[in-house]
DNA sequence: TTAAGTGCAAAATCTTTGCAAATGT
DNA sequence: ACATTTGCAAAGATTTTGCACTTAA
């Protein structure tokens, strides 16, 4: 628990009741999570409004990152922490989609293999997402 | 023009103005577009309602295909003629996302590489973003 | 004490649904 | 004539904004 007040703290953000227990919550779970599902979780602990603040602050910070789902849904992970900093954020690992759980992962451990365009476009930023069926979901 | 009216006979969808409209739309612009642009661009033709009602049945006969961009707003462009068919999308190629003009490109000529994932993933379905500067707006 | 953070109300988008009226075949 | 398609009204979901109140430092 040293861990999270640490963080808050190196990462300028004052430590509230919910921001402990949101970046803890981030800090247990793997898959990215939508603001939907933690509403429904924190309901008793914050607004939503508030949640959508948390979780912008943590952003910019560099305590998590953003990502965009196959169905478009915003999801949110911790961030790994020798890749990302203040608003700046190397999140190049595939996005795993699980399709039976809907649970979505970052796989860090798998890059995202380099493409070639077409001449005159340069590319800044990518992001794979794949679907298909999870480690836990497995027959 | 004959095309048009060929196409959506074929798709055994009636032949509407709002309809003719769009599908000659999308044979005339490559770029991936969201229902709200389209809303700004039709609405003296058709409600909002239509037009996501028109995207839906384009998007089930196979004549269009949907693409969540890396702000996870939905967009739908043509289908390779050859690669789609009644609700059975291929779409395996990558997406180009400008973000200094932010159109959404289908870069049919560049295919998703393959990627190795870790024991007991089953990948099914892919979805590659690529932001940066397209060829338009390269300096 | 005082700047930062939160809650509430309200609005802005985007998307879906139900039903009656209009249209294509 | 009849099934399909459209328009309108309404509701649901997600996200943002403004302002007064509260809290961490």
């Amino acid at each position: 628990m040293e861990s999270v007040i640490e963080k808050l703290d190196a990462a300028g953000l004052r430590k509230t009741e919910i921001r402990i227990r949101l970046y803890e919550y981030f800090l247990k779970h793997k898959p990215a999570i939508s603001q939907p599902e933690l509403e429904k979780k924190y309901a008793k602990y914050a607004d939503r409004v508030t949640l959508y603040r948390v979780l912008s602050a943590f952003e910019e910070k560099g305590l998590i990152h953003k990502i965009i789902d196959m169905h478009g849904t915003a999801r949110y992970a911790l961030c790994n922490e020798h890749n990302c900093h203040d608003g700046h954020h190397h999140d190049e690992h595939v996005h795993f989609n699980c399709s039976n759980c809907d649970k979505v992962v970052c796989l860090e451990e798998v890059s995202i293999p380099s493409v070639k365009l077409p001449k005159n476009y340069k590319a800044v930023k990518y992001s794979l997402n794949i679907e298909g069926v999870c480690n836990d979901c497995k027959a």
